[in-house]
DNA sequence: GAATTTCTACTGGTATGACCAGTTGAGACG
DNA sequence: CGTCTCAACTGGTCATACCAGTAGAAATTC
């Protein structure tokens, strides 16, 4: 089509300019499931039709139903195993902020700034959930944590163990809370840091300082002081962030110089 | 086969019993594109190879190479777009909350309590973030949350701009402490709440309230009131959230009585 | 008759080949 | 030299066939 040299943009009155959008036919069938299945008329645990069932129905082809029901899957709406139908899935939290996981990653990986927030928002975080347990923390709560805190004494030659046991400390904090929001979050990111850095988290010759500091947090919070868990909790974060900062400084410093040496060359 | 009739489990020594896991082979095609872009291999923007040529180098059938592109796409990881070669996403935060934002969702509409623990979550986080605000707001700052307020005031009469502009309130608060980590957290909450219950927004004649609550804050920002401005957001959300109870124990006694109704039939 | 085994029909997973529908860029055209 | 055209890509969709697991009916065994 030529409508010569000078035709440009035409504007023509009372003429929709709104691009007509041409959706994928996976992302129709999939806005089809998530509306049967969000209506209530398919519940957890329920059946869905098979492939080859639903190919009929919408008079397309199996590629686009798989499509779709793939990335239902992978947003966690539903359940696909080899040789049963589909299933609508019973919610998962793990599993919904393991699906993010993999994208935070990604960002983390180009984007220093956002470390630093997710890092701050981390400290920002745990210190609101150490003054809560420290405020409310009952006597079964306290044990629980004591519990935990032994546990990972006993971990202290073996360093993944002992790692897990840390992570497994502040989630209890946070399980004070009895709010499976602040729990996963936190779990959430101090998972995504761990990830990021795991040879962060392994700074050998720590443990000793770690359990102390965890000792002052679980004593400040079985004495009910919101200000001293605080102040511990700030502190522990920090005197690890203070490692990360150093040991990141060295590597930006070494991609730094390699960078240059690059553009040189 | 048939080993006869005292067959059962027979337990060889030295036997390792780990199952052997039969994986998609879309699922190895992912984890190996996945490593090629955390490795730094390709970098955000670069072009991954078309489906054809890593259907050469892999292997293995189109659909399987498709189906890992699109898992990664829903991820986050890659962008494809109809007729040029996939590329290497750019990652965007607000993309990735989006994605959570249909998981949580369907987790939410089958799970009161976490729906009530993702309020008293937001409500923690927000306060969070106003005496965050308060403490440290610029004249910059308090300039911008002024000219949000104002905008909001203009919209009174269109109640679809009037909530996008509340949000867009809520969001420059937490705009104020520069993480974008905890501005994403405080939108998604928020988002995750409109998108369940629109109808509980659109509390008909409660924007009169609403904009004095919001001078409220602004006022006690602005005068970098920390206990002032905790106390005005409590109060705030938490006269929102009486509404939202009223309604929605209206709505679960209503479904209670039909389920007993359907248990009796 | 009840528990077990066997088998068949159905389900998802993968491969192939074909064609449609956008994008791009080199080369023809002015 | 800029513009336009078009061929050679690319992803999107379909049809078909076959492989590989499951579940449930049917046959078998006790």
């Amino acid at each position: 089509m030529h409508f010569g040299h000078a035709a440009g943009i035409i504007s023509i009155p009372h003429l929709s300019t709104q691009p007509i959008v041409r959706r994928k036919l996976a992302d129709e069938v999939r806005d089809r499931l998530i509306h049967t299945i969000r209506s209530g008329e398919l519940r957890p645990g329920d059946r869905l039709p098979s492939e080859r069932d639903l190919m009929e129905r919408f008079e397309v082809g199996r590629p686009a139903i798989r499509e779709a029901m793939q990335s239902l899957a992978s947003a966690g709406l539903i359940e696909i195993s080899h040789g049963e139908r589909a299933r609508v899935a019973v919610p998962d939290t793990h599993g919904m902020f393991d699906r993010i996981g993999q994208t935070m990653l990604h960002l983390l990986q180009t984007s220093p700034v956002t470390l630093q927030h997710l890092k701050d928002a981390r400290v920002m975080f745990e210190v609101g959930m150490v003054r809560m347990a420290a405020a409310r923390a009952s006597g079964e709560d306290i044990r629980k944590l004591r519990a935990a805190l032994q546990h990972q004494r006993s971990c202290m030659s073996n360093v993944p163990e002992f790692v897990k046991a840390d992570m497994a400390f502040h989630t209890a904090i946070a399980g004070v809370s009895g709010n499976s929001v602040c729990v996963l979050l936190s779990e959430a990111m101090l998972d995504w840091l761990f990830e990021f850095r795991r040879d962060l988290l392994r700074i050998p010759g720590s443990e000793l300082i770690t359990l102390a500091e965890h000792e002052r947090l679980l004593d400040a919070i079985a004495s009910h002081s919101e200000a001293e868990a605080e102040q511990a909790m700030v502190e522990h974060l920090t005197r690890a962030s203070e490692r990360y900062r150093i040991l990141e400084d060295a590597i930006a410093t070494r991609s730094m110089l390699r960078g240059t040496a690059e553009a040189k060359s």
